[in-house]
DNA sequence: GTTTTCTGTGCAAACGTTTGTATTTTTGTG
DNA sequence: CACAAAAATACAAACGTTTGCACAGAAAAC
């Protein structure tokens, strides 16, 4: 607004600078900037003094570009607007960010193709490592194999591809759908759907297995005409639940989540169908609302905060040059609510 | 897995790779990436060729030095957990990408420490322009002065500081407001609460303003005891909501957040309030659960994405050396649901 | 056939750090 | 006081690009 303000010189201060208002060397600000032992305490305090003074920003570009490696951490997610993801992020922030590492997160919105870039954007700025999760369309891993083979640490976690090599941070999603199915089984559900994204998914095959395996454990009989792939929207789940009760006489559902099991649950409620009474229902991911809806919906919690305690571990292991494990699994816990028992008091296995 | 497979040489290649390969100089190599005329089709093409075979990846860090500009944007939120934040930043994302730019977010989970934290980040990064909102802990702008005295370009969005020049967008909050307790007003409640956030920032005060608005323009008195500062959380929510309807006999409730409106549901159910009946309820942001919930809940809507693509296109404009508009303000929708209104279709203002 | 104008490349400096090595200054020892 | 050892600092190259300027050769103009 000051007239006499109009575009003053906004070059940054740089070490150089401070170095000839104190008759010193590059070299020797930067060693004091640095705390290194070679320089006296007098001057190194001379030193942050003038630094001070001027508003010296050290210029992480130069450094990074000097020392060829990077103290931000690229995270790429298929969104951050589900709350396993940004529990996730934040979990991993609140380590990061105190040990002096800091995270810029980039989404994919399930595309492989946004996949590719952000890959590309992390790798050309050089950042010390990425953290992944895969998007649902992702069924060629080339642009992983980029990461690795350009000599970058990279931790995948939740949606995992076994063929590249680094560690991997899953859940047990076998645990959690096994647990989901014994539960309405014991609960005296019989014929039980599956609703279940895009089976090429690490998380999806698990959650099938369990599924598959909870049956057999109670002599139920396998019906593959009771899965429904593709299945992992609201959209799609109030679409699907209809053949399911109409057609096929089903009981209950287990769904690998929780925005099909509430598509469903609108549906089962527009159809007069009684909920936990005449039909079972249990998510996954523990989205917030399934503890705010209206019956509160049975869900599995996949613990986002031990996940991202453990990735954020991880990198730190890695950068420190130890040997991280390869594989880590984070245990699930299965919340029992009122969409699948009638007894409404919170249980959890 | 391989055993030769040890430690291989895992430097990158350089424009200068190229150009040893080729037997030309860096600088044809690096005008020929840049499609300068200067270059003459034929050698660009063998130059292209060639990076591409050998993997070449350029260093933006290399790149950002010497041009003393980075087309990173950085972005700070208070939290990406918030469906408004996140379906902003989405929306940033979906212009800001294809424009060649790249997006990297910091979160200060509501704290002015780490807001400072981030800021430093970005600036010592130097980004290309920071998009910013504000923490609802802050209430001195120092650290904000400093992103402008650099030279850097500032957008805030939503949460924002009159203080600090630069382009601002927030929402229409005053209107917001206004047509929530109007609404109350006309569906008979005569005796509406207004729960609010922390009173320093601007959002949380213009809802106010519109709430003492609606009330003197329909004839009702204010009444300072019926305004509940710091009531944001689900939590506090619960809490007050008792307060308001056993001592102050309140029959409605305008809650500037989602999350203490439900808190305030929460707690009218256990006390077997009838809502919409004998209470009504009006919430803000239009979380996703509102729509969920049992009644639903009615909220005012942002249009997070108009936002977002508002944002966006500012950065580009300052970005291009025009003059940005000082403020935006983007319309809000009022959604009318079960929880105010008897009548359940959905109404907008 | 000489001069002028393009076209296409090369040269070298610069961006702001970091760091191995060299040099100066200080301290300690006999 | 001479000399070695230690401490503190200086020197200069390097990281990988970009870019103003110089320059060679070819085409165009006279």
């Amino acid at each position: 607004m000051e007239l006499l303000d109009v575009s003053m010189d906004k070059r940054r201060i740089t070490i150089k600078d401070i170095a000839d208002s104190l008759d010193v060397t590059p070299s020797t600000v930067s060693r004091a900037l640095a705390d290194n032992p070679r320089i006296s305490e007098s001057t190194k305090k001379l030193i942050r003094d003038k630094a001070e003074e001027l508003g010296y920003e050290p210029n992480l570009i130069a450094s990074t570009l000097r020392k060829g490696k990077s103290d931000t951490i690229g995270m790429i997610v298929p969104g951050i607007n589900r709350s396993f993801f940004s529990n996730v992020i934040s979990s991993v922030e609140e380590i990061l960010n105190p040990a002096g590492f800091n995270l810029v997160i980039i989404q994919t919105h399930e595309k492989t193709e946004n996949e590719r870039r952000a890959i590309r954007t992390l790798l050309r700025n050089r950042v010390g490592a990425i953290i992944m999760s895969l998007s649902v369309q992702t069924k060629e891993y080339g642009h992983l194999q980029e990461i690795t083979s350009k000599g970058i640490p990279l931790v995948q976690f939740d949606r995992v591809c076994k063929e590249i090599e680094g560690t991997k941070i899953v859940n047990d999603n076998f645990q959690g759908a096994y647990l989901s199915v014994s539960h309405l089984i014991k609960s005296g559900y019989r014929k039980i759907v599956h609703f279940t994204g895009a089976l090429n998914l690490n998380v999806y095959k698990e959650r099938f297995e369990g599924y598959k395996t909870a049956l057999k454990d109670a002599g139920l009989e396998f019906d593959e005409s009771l899965v429904f792939e593709y299945s992992i929207t609201r959209d799609t789940g109030r679409r699907n639940i209809n053949k399911a009760v109409a057609e096929l006489k089903a009981d209950a559902l287990f769904s690998s989540g929780d925005f099909s099991a509430l598509g469903a649950v609108d549906t089962l409620k527009e159809m007069g169908v009684k909920i936990p009474d005449d039909f079972g229902v249990v998510g996954y991911a523990n989205e917030q609302f399934t503890e705010i809806m209206h019956p509160s919906m049975t869900s599995v919690e996949q613990n986002p905060q031990e996940m991202g305690n453990r990735i954020a571990k991880t990198i730190i292991k890695i950068l420190n040059g130890e040997q991280p494990d390869e594989q880590v699994i984070i245990p699930v816990r299965l919340l029992i609510r009122e969409s699948s028992w009638i007894n409404k008091t919170l249980i959890t296995y």
